[in-house]
DNA sequence: CACTGTAAGTTTACGCTGTAAGGCTAAACG
DNA sequence: CGTTTAGCCTTACAGCGTAAACTTACAGTG
């Protein structure tokens, strides 16, 4: 009967292609199992709860994310991996405010212990003090997560306008709706944010870069 | 018998109140209306259903961001205003997770909007180019609600850890394991953290002037 | 005064959630 | 062969948001 048995792994992948396709929240047991072909009671074999399920795939996914190996200059090693984070929690848009959410500090695993032990030790390599690296990684990750995060949230909505009706009118029409309430200077911003169809690339590393560039002005002098 | 009646205020001041304590998780219809003394179908009469209620809370909570009246420089008004969103997360912290995460894009509503508005003022009347504005919005907004996330989930569970036994003991004995296992520069990275018993307004305000440096720099070149 | 319309609160009910407890089946082992 | 055991299923429960219908209280009008 039983055509393929089921398996840790096999219930990982499908939670999140299923989290992928319709957000964390459309993640239940119960579906996730229909998926398998299977009862919502039978993946509590593989996995101790609804719980432990998230986290495990949370660290999957910040296990896609690229560590460029020793050998390339801080800076570029570090922007390498910024920007394979910021891919990484676009291709898997629950994963990010996951990551960030309160509750797992201790419960942090394995891929989450290398990515912040790769970033520390290339920043502590590049003759930063300790001081320096301490504020450094901060100021790196928030940007990363925060970013990534903001960018999300405000594509979710975008998506929705896009598919909804002629897109150029529409932007345009809500750009004057705004004016004509008085915030001109948001409505500027949404037409740039309309306009910009590539999606935030390029906001997101002018970001990494200010930050980038900073750090390497206070290098030594900290 | 109602002794003082119902009102939206007073649902949604009960509902910040129990987010406050209890996470945002923690607010439920049927608990909500408890703490009020009343059935949960009454908050219906002053709430249209709890989408509602959760956008109302945090338009409340986005109003108690100071922002600064002309007359001070750009930069010092940004920063007071970047300090003032920062503490104002720290006082309810469910709130700057809600104000990101998706489903909220045309769903804004005026507190954010002034919020957004008066950010983009301050900065196209320093003189910032509409491509520079564009930017810097969203480096200071990522870093605002990146880093004061990350601090959230942080802080909570230093806190669990704080209250359940010597702090000093445990912060070693924690560093010691790390270290243990190869993460060498994460237990100096964690040293840090669990010395400097402040919280993080320091971490937040490095990262904030490494951008408002930035900025500063870039003005007019752009 | 009675009559009526409306707003506010309650009751009941439905379909959803995560998961504890226990039963069934089939392969693995002595 | 009998027994153990791992994997899956069934049932059940408490809690969730909320639709629909019911009850109550009061304001306005004649």
């Amino acid at each position: 009967m039983s055509r393929t048995p089921l398996s840790r792994k096999r219930v990982l992948d499908a939670a999140i292609r299923l989290a992928d396709e319709g957000g964390i929240e459309s993640l239940t047991m119960r579906k996730l199992a229909r998926t398998l072909g299977v009862e919502a009671m039978s993946l509590y074999n593989h996995v101790a709860n609804k719980g432990d399920l998230v986290d495990a795939i949370v660290d999957l996914v910040v296990g896609e994310i690229e560590l460029p190996s020793t050998g390339e200059d801080w800076d570029v090693a570090i922007r390498t991996c910024a920007i394979s984070a910021h891919e990484t929690y676009l291709r898997h848009p629950w994963a990010c405010s996951l990551v960030m959410s309160p509750s797992s500090v201790l419960t942090v695993r394995t891929p989450r212990l290398k990515y912040m032990e790769w970033l520390l030790r290339r920043l502590r390599e590049a003759d930063f003090s300790a001081e320096q690296t301490y504020h450094a990684y901060h100021a790196l990750d928030s940007h990363i997560l925060g970013f990534t995060l903001w960018q999300l949230g405000h594509s979710a909505g975008a998506d929705t306008i896009a598919g909804a009706r002629d897109f150029a009118d529409f932007a345009a029409a809500f750009a004057q709706e705004l004016r004509a309430d008085g915030y001109a200077y948001l409505a500027e911003h949404a037409e740039q944010h309309m306009a910009g169809a590539g999606g935030g690339e390029q906001e997101f590393e002018f970001g990494l870069d200010l930050i980038l560039d900073g750090l390497k002005r206070g290098r030594g002098t900290g």
